[in-house]
DNA sequence: CTGTTAGCGCTTTCAC
DNA sequence: GTGAAAGCGCTAACAG
């Protein structure tokens, strides 16, 4: 039923090979030959079969995207930017989620499935095991992650320490003290080391100015609003609640500053709360936040792989870091007490 | 390099039809060679070409999820339900990005670049031109719409009237009469359908109440927080405005809810707000909201076109009507003024 | 510049 | 129950 390339071959009075030639643009075909060729083509509506043309060059001109999550803001932001950049040159992106990594509900990753289906890989900070990693590394196509860094192939992510430092800071500088964290569990690690370092960089801001915070100011949640939320309520059941809150996401401070509403207290009159991300909600929310540039990510991170699949391996491993800063709005602000 | 049917075969020792037999579990051979073969494949770390099968059979065990956006909650809720029915099953999900419909910025979506990649589609409420369903149907795979009915293939969705109507009637039960409406631009119709239908059930539920509303209190901005801000600030400017707002979705209600209280307005005391979605982080803002299973739409979508892919002719009609459901939570109550 | 001829790796009759 | 051989539709040498 679909016209193939035998068709436009006949119709054009030329041979397959030709159609071929034409269609690809390649320089060895007159002119005139390559407008016939496409006009016939075109006229019949012909398009080529990718799984023919796959088997014959064996190239799929198709990008796998893995990613655990498709739902939180920070993968969706990616996917888009990731899909519209290969879209823009005509590569297809294969979906391929990971499943819950927390609660394992759903079959692993098994890489060898995208053998041979995919010419490259955008991986969203997906917590692999070491024998995904191996799997991936097994498939041999350029492969860029996103943030994370990943020795041996390309990566594209923020500085997390500094994320933490600068959030913390931020409270520091206004006079808080009694400043918490609501991060990722740190138990979920499986190279996913972005709570961790957010978190480093909370400590490590800390320290520098002479605060020693309580290990009960480090709470942990998954990154959700609801998560944030049940994490806060701890905090505030502590004999000595924290006057901020550092969340390591846009989402988990939402869910904080819930909580600290739900018990009476004032956003940021009694309590300070600065996130992570600059989700699309958060400048409606007047939520301050260090902004990390996701969409710009997943486009950098499209960009590498296909860079390396055009054949410029002079960027095979290269590691960018991308830009973040303070976005100031209105969860924060000196504490009422600036006593000591 | 990859390991090829006929490695397999020669190192079991039967032919490559075999191998292929015995691979896909096909009844005709004896279950020594089945076990044998699938040992040895296993052993070599073996997996079939997919380009290569699908060549062969015409069968590509993909199928197509074109959206609109992946960044906005509804797609990413619904692409994530699809993706994961599928991979359930063993087929993989080719992600389609039709460019922002609004603006044209992205090259138009031509579905024939989809001849012969995929044995079927899902498409999320995506407006596309009448060309573009054309081309849809040119393709004769079996498709299921999400969000939209269309006539001739499948579709899943709410009755978005009776959202608008629910949404309505629960604020003039509270005692509302002055209910204005902020919901997407009738203008960028083109088979999408549900900014219209809830600004009907807006429409209707105010007038079998007797409230025919003036036309300034039908505002219109697209699906987002800032739009709805925007709208809301407009409304606000009105001599008189309302004291409550019907929101064709929870991100442009948590819009609607910021502008107020920028304006120095209760929410809900001075005006009352209610969505439609029962967004991810409705539940934390206490927005009340009109609910529609999101997820369960984009599964079911996918097991309409899974059904008929495999054969199950008897639902290639099939419209499915998903139920919603009012979420009563805090951004709604009787106006301060009860007084006509 | 263009045509001929082999495959790409798998599935599928058709024999046995 | 298993094998031989003929494609699936396209691209890549190799001639000319």
């Amino acid at each position: 039923m679909p016209v193939r390339i035998e068709d436009v071959a006949r119709a054009a009075g030329v041979s397959t090979a030709t159609v071929s030639r034409a269609l690809r643009g390649l320089p060895s075909v007159s002119t005139d030959t390559q407008e016939t060729v496409r006009r016939v083509a075109s006229d019949l509506g012909y398009v080529v079969s990718r799984s023919a043309s796959s088997l014959a060059t064996g190239k799929t001109l198709t990008v796998g995207v893995v990613t655990p999550y498709v739902r939180r803001w920070f993968f969706a932001t990616a996917i888009e930017a990731v899909e519209r950049e290969l879209r823009g040159v005509g590569y297809d992106a294969l979906l391929v989620g990971v499943g819950e990594p927390m609660t394992g509900d759903v079959a692993p990753f098994r890489p060898e499935v995208l053998q041979g289906r995919v010419d490259g890989m955008v991986i969203l900070t997906a917590p692999l095991t070491g024998q995904e990693m191996d799997g991936v590394r097994r498939l041999a196509v350029p492969t860029a992650f996103v943030g994370v860094a990943v020795s041996g192939t390309m990566s594209v992510r923020v500085d997390d320490v500094a994320v933490g430092r600068t959030a913390t800071e931020h409270l520091i500088a206004l006079g808080h003290r009694r400043i918490a964290h609501v991060g990722g569990d740190p138990e979920d690690q499986l190279n996913y080391t972005t709570p961790l370092d957010r978190r480093a960089g909370w400590l490590s801001a800390m320290r520098q100015a002479g605060l020693e915070p309580p290990p009960w100011y480090g709470e942990t949640s998954d990154f959700t609003a609801p998560g944030g939320h049940r994490a806060m309520q701890r905090l505030l059941a502590l004999e000595e609640p924290p006057t901020a809150v550092f969340a390591a996401s846009d989402e988990i401070a939402f869910g904080v500053i819930r909580a600290a509403r739900e018990a009476g207290l004032g956003v940021p009159g009694d309590v300070s709360v600065v996130g992570v991300d600059d989700h699309d909600l958060s400048e409606t929310m007047g939520l301050t936040t260090v902004r990390q540039p996701v969409f710009e990510q997943g486009q950098v991170a499209a960009q590498l792989v296909l860079a390396v699949i055009a054949g410029d391996s002079s960027r095979r491993h290269e590691h960018v870091l991308a830009e973040t800063r303070l976005v100031c709005r209105t969860t924060t602000a000196a504490p009422a007490d600036t006593s000591p």
